[in-house]
DNA sequence: GTGAAAGCGCTAACAT
DNA sequence: ATGTTAGCGCTTTCAC
């Protein structure tokens, strides 16, 4: 690596100390600083081309303008769970208003012995943003890391960290609902695992709510819990389309999980909306992708990945760890996909 | 925060020097520790429950263990573009590769002045990766930051650089030839914008190709080029619809386009492959969510990125700036969406 | 207004 | 086989 340019290197330009250097640097108000002297200063940094080092930065002040974005990862591989676009989607959201103070983005899993708290440790984040806690286990970890944290998309009741949520249950009655307006009593739920605190628990609440308004009972033989993937909406498209007693509905917790459905519904030769109606949750551009377009509950994933990092930044700069929780609305988007019987 | 356990910590509790514990902590083979001593550190370790500061060794080694992923961003709004499954699938194999030698994923766009050897000297990045590269510009600055650099689906002359690409130029070439020799003679393509050494100036070389040796002449008003987006393929759709002389089969250089395509054209009730032949590219799981499925050219994400992540990492090993180029293949799947005519 | 000096947690010569 | 010590680049009291 070649020579790194330092505040050392800008004081001796500028026939100043290093102290002086970072005052000027950082632009301290509680410093006051001649104005020539600052002039000179900037412009021996322009000069030589100086960029601080936050990792040394970091060392010295205990902030390294870095938050952590831990991802769950897939069963088999352990590879960090990018195919839903959900997840890009966040990413892409959080970066942005991160970026606007400065926060950089490091991105994990929590691989084997990896837990999250040591993450955090290792790399000094500043901040902690988590999408689907696997357990509760792991938000115990989380709180030993003794930093802001933001749970995104968790249910649990554990208090001392900020939560970022939508209606999901809200979401999975409205679900419901509409299909039993639209004339339809067996109505199957597609899921991803029912994690005690998980999403789908909730989206699994609100449509057996729904159901249970409307006099239905508890059916436990439409109830399909997986992965959230286009491949296991294939399977369960050739498993419901061979059943008996067939739904005439199925609400899917993910829109990606409605498409993989919608297509083992077709090779069994069976369609939608005419043989089997189908509702979505998430509305992301894959519900517009399908054909016909997917009726879907819609979610804000650009608003959760803001209020995540806000919650996260002001915390930060209140020095404490704040805690707060926010709900997001859904709403449901009627497309083509739901057929009134 | 709370009082953080340091080497100093540890060297008390086992009662031996900080550079022990350090060469413990290590495992330095060129230092040797008598077995009771190691044994007595990693206890205190384990005791104090010890984690590495990476910052502080950084500072000491010079080694952050951190890998930098610039993603470019959308024209509008300075997000990073993972709207496209692409980056989230290549960024998942990418972390996975790197989390297996210990290195960590910074995610970062190149917004205004932070320019992408700025963001690599702030953050002192070990080494960075960067897709789609926006212009030779960039890669002149990136060198500014005299680290290994891999630059993935970019195809400029310049040395220096570890570069991973695909066969970009065959997979035009291979689908404007399979439109040939199903009958077709008028071939459009869509495309994102033709940058000079982007992937799509490279497949649009191969497609030229093709039609060249088929005798088929140039043809301006075949070639729509826009953003890599499901709208702009929406838009498209109609746009193609409405021609006099429409084009009867369609080349479009990523699936998201195609699936847009597709839905513009069944908008203006032309239907795929009826009245218009469809082939994407990239053949990831939303050319099997179309319908009818779509032929696509396949090219391998997760190789792709698992590429990255070994040339970067090797020559981080090496300690030199290796330079290194893999074109990995491509190959036409056939689907549902070619006619013969 | 500005500077000297200590120290953040760690590694790496160099001693011993 | 282990310890001493000098930084890495920066911030931050505390003096002047």
């Amino acid at each position: 690596m070649v020579k790194r340019v330092s505040v050392k290197d800008i004081a001796r330009e500028a026939g100043v100390s290093i102290a002086t250097v970072s005052y000027v640097i950082n632009k301290r108000t509680d410093q006051v600083i001649a104005p020539q002297t600052v002039k000179r200063v900037e412009e021996a940094v322009a000069r030589l081309g100086y960029v601080p080092n936050l990792g040394a930065r970091a060392l010295a002040s205990r902030k390294t303008k870095l938050i952590g974005l831990m991802i769950p990862q897939t069963e088999k591989e352990q590879r960090l769970m990018f195919s839903n676009s959900f997840y890009g989607e966040f990413l892409s959201g959080l970066e942005y208003e991160a970026s606007k103070k400065d926060y950089s983005i490091l991105i994990s899993g929590s691989r084997g012995q990896q837990s999250y708290s040591k993450v955090a440790k290792t790399r000094s984040l500043d901040g902690i943003v988590v999408v689907g806690v696997d357990s509760p286990g792991d938000v115990e970890d989380l709180k030993k890391a003794d930093i802001p944290v933001v749970l995104v998309d968790y249910w649990g009741p554990e208090t001392g960290v900020n939560k970022v949520n939508i209606e999901d249950k809200r979401g999975g009655y409205l679900a419901a609902r509409h299909f039993l307006d639209m004339g339809h009593r067996k109505i199957a739920l597609a899921t991803g695992y029912l994690k005690a605190q998980g999403v789908n628990a909730q989206r699994h609440d609100g449509y057996r709510q729904a159901l249970q308004e409307a006099g239905i009972e508890d059916d436990p033989g439409m109830i399909f819990s997986g992965t959230v993937s286009y491949e296991y909406g294939l399977e369960l498209g050739g498993i419901i389309a061979s059943m008996e007693d067939r739904p005439t509905a199925v609400f899917c917790t993910a829109d990606i999980l409605a498409l993989g459905l919608i297509k083992g519904l077709a090779k069994a030769s069976l369609r939608v909306p005419e043989d089997v109606s189908v509702i979505g949750f998430d509305d992301g551009f894959l519900a517009l992708a399908a054909s016909p377009e997917l009726t879907s509950i819609r979610q804000d994933v650009a608003k959760k990945a803001e209020v995540s990092a806000q919650l996260l930044i002001d915390a930060l700069d209140d020095k404490g760890i704040a805690q707060r929780s926010v709900v997001l609305q859904v709403s449901l988007v009627e497309r083509g996909t739901v057929k009134r019987i």
